[in-house]
RNA sequence: GGUCCGGUAGUUCAGUUGGUUAGAAUGCCAGCCUGUCACGCUGGAGGUCAGGGGUUCGAGCCCCCUUCGGAUCGCCA
């Protein structure tokens, strides 16, 4: 028999139905015993008159929580059942697995008067067992909305001539500096994973893509312990062409942001209110612009705040949050586009001019999720800038994208994962499907 | 890499100044219970107190080493 989602249960009231899915709770008494059943749709209780059907007894004595039955029976509305008013009068039961006692708690019990509460597990202890973890309704709306969220932003870079292309992860020479790489065995030489689809998404700009976009795996091989670093994400990264200025990559990023929140907002606004405890904003556009050295100015200003060593070159954490409580007050909005870094803190194929970059970062709630520029795109120009740096060598074979014809060209790196955890209000732990961190290499 | 904190039933925790047989809740097992709904009641099992060494008449508690983990800063998305 065909299995009903339980979203649609109650459009079968009196007819015969089946459902699948995880227990989420048995009461088994004498006489009765309520089965609560979990699919990806939604919850729903078996009831089982136990008189009226001993040949199901055997079955229902093997349910533990979390295992996954089958069940099939009559629809029945009943307001009596405080779940969804509907139950599930079953002819059948198969337990098709058999869960042991579960090793983690995955939601805090609440205090009642004779019983004291039980926390919630730790995430590291929900994270060795992340699958049953991910049995959350909670966290499988995580997922949902991140889904929607992708989906969104990659609707919305197709409508306006994108191409989605898919670069290789497994590189033959260390890319740019800064982040440390992952060096690993390629036959008989040595190969690395890709910190990043950088110099790829640029060599579409030179093979006339003009519009590019790819989704996947980005590797850092940095030690960073933080709420907000893992050694492996799924980095959102954009490229385009025939560009005027960086600030044309501004809007197309500030405009797709607005646009997949908005998506976000309209389907799941309320039920992650509800979860999540957070407001989907959708932000207006433009995003509110801050030159680095403005927000100095402005954050010694209104908090007294200064950076540490008088370093004004990058913003520090404690900067990041502040200037999400000084956008707030001054702007209203939640982001916050910071431009004209120095040279000195940003890569080499960044375009420069008076010894600023042509390029920012896009701080959420006072977190970093984008760095964006115009890249150099002129031969000489950007070896030149590579040589300053010491990496002429390592960069070879990327200088040679610009060697035979290349538009000017700018783009963006986003943090998926960081968006989904800001969007959220988690940590990135909370937020990956399986976090990796120099620690954590399982499951 | 720096700084700080921690490891006690399956899980979440308590454990007084170093002093009898290490406790609770929850989970698990058994029994009872005609409609529960975070069901309820009774009983039971469950511990190398992370590992090793030291101080002491005596160590879960004090000291040292090892190990595993957490928070945070830097780096970045």
């Amino acid at each position: 028999m065909q299995r009903t989602m339980i979203k649609d249960i109650l459009s079968k009231n009196g007819a015969v139905a089946k459902v699948c899915g995880f227990v989420e709770n048995i009461r088994d008494g004498k006489s009765m015993a309520f089965i609560v059943i979990k699919d990806i749709t939604g919850k729903l209780q078996i009831t089982v008159e136990k008189e009226k059907c001993p040949d199901l007894i055997d079955e229902v004595a093997k349910i533990t929580p979390d295992s996954v039955i089958s069940c099939t029976g009559t629809v029945a509305v009943n307001e009596y059942v405080k779940l969804g008013g509907v139950e599930l009068l079953p002819t059948e039961i198969i337990v098709e697995s058999v869960a042991e006692a579960l090793p983690i708690v995955r939601k805090e019990i609440p205090a009642t008067k004779k019983k004291q509460a039980v926390e919630r597990s730790f995430i590291d202890q929900r994270l060795n067992y992340r699958w049953v973890d991910l049995r959350t309704d909670e966290n499988q709306l995580l997922f949902k909305v991140q889904s929607c969220l992708v989906n969104a932003m990659r609707q919305y870079l197709t409508d306006n001539g994108f191409i989605e292309i898919h670069s290789p992860k497994l590189i033959g020479a260390a890319s740019e500096s800064g982040a440390d790489v992952f060096e690993v065995k390629y036959f008989d030489r040595k190969a690395y994973l890709a910190q990043s689809p950088q110099f790829y998404k640029q060599m579409a700009m030179a093979s006339g893509f003009e519009r590019i976009f790819e989704v996947g795996p980005v590797f850092r091989a940095e030690k960073s312990f933080t709420s907000k670093h893992t050694t492996e994400f799924t980095g959102f990264d954009l490229e385009m062409s025939y560009i005027e200025s960086y600030r044309d990559v501004m809007d197309m990023e500030a405009g797709m942001l607005a646009y997949a929140l908005g998506v976000v907002k309209e389907k799941y606004g309320e039920s992650i209110k509800e979860a999540f405890g957070t407001e989907v904003i959708v932000p207006a556009l433009p995003f509110p612009v801050v030159s680095l050295d403005e927000l100095y100015d402005e954050l010694e200003k209104e908090y007294g705040y200064k950076p540490e060593g008088g370093d004004r070159n990058d913003l520090m954490t404690d900067a990041e949050r502040l200037s999400f409580d000084w956008v707030m007050k001054k702007y209203g909005h939640e982001f916050l586009f910071v431009v004209d870094y120095p040279t000195v803190k940003r890569a080499f194929y960044h375009m420069r001019e008076d010894g600023k970059a042509l390029g920012y970062d896009l701080i959420w709630r006072g977190v970093e999720i984008t760095t964006g520029a115009q890249r150099e795109h002129r031969y000489e120009q950007l070896k030149a800038q590579a040589d300053e740096k010491g990496l002429a060598e390592d960069v070879k074979f990327y200088l040679e994208f610009f060697k035979y014809g290349c538009p000017p060209h700018g783009g963006f790196g986003l943090g998926v994962d960081r968006l989904t955890m800001l969007l959220l209000g988690l940590t990135i732990k909370e937020a990956m499907f399986l976090f990796r961190s120099p620690d954590r290499l399982n499951p």
